[in-house]
DNA sequence: CTGAATGCAAACGGTTTGCACGCCC
DNA sequence: GGGCGTGCAAACCGTTTGCATTCAG
């Protein structure tokens, strides 16, 4: 299934319907896990050869600009992004052993509305990330 | 005033220690607030004008290790860091418009303990930013 | 057909590494 | 004096940019 709805958002934003830009919207749709650059060039390598990181990044941008993808930063200098869609906003556990990534339900912002409000800052986006030892790589 | 305490901590982790090492401590007692790794290689150039790069990044790795600084990445490949001393755990505002930083006070790892706990996630350091525009920034 | 989007190669910025020299213990 | 720590230069890695070509509209 590939996402009428996201091409046309592309589309009324004045951006043209590329290939490679169905073909980063795809693995976002196959995949709504967290994902870095890499990943993603990968993914869409194994289907068009030619896809180049630059067309990755820049297809990025567009769609966090869109708003149907976030954007994080856990680790040195690199990005992981994951589908905004509909699916409730959640945070991560992320194992520093193995690097699986576990959802956390709910999030903490909720709890801070009084206090922001206090400070009058008009909040844009926020992260949040726990990093640790899985349950898996504990027991080894 | 140069914490005794901390020398004392490197020495007893088998660290030397070294004019430069002595410097990049004296940076964090004097400014307890987030500064990239630019920031504290240009307050220590003042001082010592041939201290390199690869050794403050050589000493912030211990310092980090040591517990003694926290190190936190906000935004596009940039690390931050802060003197992880007895103040009270805390986490910050960012303006997107003038970079500023603003100390949120508590923590809300505090409400998600239930459940880490049933995950059996064992938590060994995690990152909460906010980013946004301050009330100055809004105005104008 | 026109200009937005692409791929290539090369630059970028923050960080790390290899190596010979210097200085703490 | 032995070896950890340093500075230098150069590599590194994720990301961005300039430019000629291609293709969506």
């Amino acid at each position: 299934m590939e996402s009428k709805r996201d091409l046309a958002k592309l589309s009324a934003l004045g951006y043209r319907i590329t290939q490679q830009r169905r073909l980063v919207l795809g693995v976002f749709l196959a995949d709504p896990c967290l994902q870095s650059a890499e990943d993603i060039y990968d993914k869409c390598r194994e289907i068009d050869s030619s896809i180049s990181y630059p067309t990755i990044y820049r297809t990025l941008d567009i769609l966090v600009e869109a708003g149907m993808v976030r954007k994080t930063h856990f680790n040195q200098g690199k990005s992981w992004y994951e589908a905004a869609d509909n699916n409730l906003h959640h945070h991560h556990l992320v194992c520093r052993e193995c690097g699986s990534r576990f959802s956390l339900r709910g999030c903490p912002m909720d709890l801070l509305e009084e206090e922001l409000q206090r400070a009058q800052f008009k909040v844009l986006d926020h992260q949040f990330e726990i990093m640790g030892i899985c349950k898996d790589c504990q027991s080894v």
